[in-house]
DNA sequence: TTAGATACATACATGGATGTTTGTAAAGAG
DNA sequence: CTCTTTACAAACATCCATGTATGTATCTAA
């Protein structure tokens, strides 16, 4: 085969990644073959093989083509750290502006999806993975209810919408989830999550607290 | 081989369970053969293949035996709804239940774990997931400086714990990530994920926002 | 008591993914 | 201009996990 210059040979690589890319993102990484993934980039494993050592070493290299997000939380917030006044608020835009960058790079995402796909539900298990997504589903739509009562009855502000919030209450109870049983969690499950509850509904009650001898510890 | 009785039979076919949770649990589901497990139960393929028609199966069975925890919060919730006063305090209680209750339940967990993990990253993607977590880590630390300043000059009330409130926002963002890129993913970017963030941060703020026009909207 | 079903063990058949090796044509250095 | 290196393609070797088929001893029901 012609060789190519050193151009075409660092465009084949991308397209090895491209492709690696899309085809994590749909099927996962386990059951993604190298010969799919090369085929889909126009070349052959030898190919694959030459710029890469195996498929982990293509998806490190796609983990690194996509800046971490979290370098570049952690500028900003020095960055906002630096000014004077309204501190909180300039890290709370600081947070805003990562989602809504991440909303306009789709690569990004596309890393990010297939970094976090849990056990690799895709295939096989797909219905699991429906099964447990309606079940957040139900859980949000509940917790909404509830909220718009609690408005009603004056226990949440007017401003807190109850939509959101429910959605908000799903997220924060999955990352605790994530953060106390993934590998190195820096959670405790008996003492920092339920603290972690308290500070949320405190915070959605704007401090409001109802009878405090209604606090249960834990049994 | 001499048959077993009806109650030996469900007594391997729990032993095989028990073997594929820890082995899934130690080593990915992807990485884990039939083989492996069921030698770890102390008996052949023949047996696993007996009981289970794949290693999906045997997953799924693994998934049924830990009653789902979102049911419970269904159930919880719905009594919650049904009393009357203090609703949002019982809610925030039934939240803490859950985490309570998964801390006492290390099979629950260990299940739940096999579920959460991204990508398999276990074995050779070790030092990626490990680069991860240290990057997590990394951030709550600012966060916490950030949230410590904020609350000696008196933008956060005294009452919240930085050290507490960063790593909510760490499960947070995280949470937010996980509903919004995930198959299913009910969240939007654009518009929910921002509009989440500001909710947090109005909630640690008990809802004293600093200049109105300081709010940036999406450029 | 016996015929069939059960609960496995054992052996086999197979594919399919990986890693490696070899071949080769052009690029690039001198 | 040639010699080496590069950037692959193609063929090979190998293994390992899966699925299935078969064997068989016991349980169980009639």
């Amino acid at each position: 085969m012609a060789r190519k210059t050193k151009a075409e040979a660092e465009l084949t690589r991308d397209a090895i990644l491209d492709a690696a890319e899309a085809i994590f993102f749909e099927k996962g990484v386990a059951r993604t073959t190298l010969d799919e993934i090369s085929r889909a980039a126009g070349v052959t494993r030898g190919a694959l093989y030459w710029h890469f050592r195996n498929k982990a070493d293509v998806l490190t290299a796609l983990i690194h083509r996509v800046e971490s997000p979290i370098d570049h939380l952690l500028a900003d917030i020095a960055e906002a750290d630096a000014g004077e006044r309204d501190l909180l608020d300039r890290t709370r835009q600081v947070f805003r502006r990562v989602f809504e960058e991440l909303a306009e790079d789709t690569q990004r995402q596309r890393v990010f999806t297939i970094l976090i796909q849990g056990t690799e539900l895709v295939g096989e298990m797909q219905p699991v993975q429906d099964h447990f997504d309606a079940k957040g589903q139900r859980l949000v739509a509940e917790i909404r209810r509830v909220l718009e009562r609690c408005r009603a009855s004056g226990e949440l502000p007017p401003e807190v919408d109850p939509a959101l919030a429910s959605s908000a209450v799903h997220a924060f109870v999955i990352g605790i989830h994530m953060l106390a049983l993934r590998c190195g969690g820096p959670l405790d499950l008996r003492c920092d999550a339920p603290a972690m509850i308290d500070m949320f509904f405190a915070g959605l009650a704007r401090g409001r607290l109802p009878r405090p001898e209604n606090h249960t510890e834990i049994a």
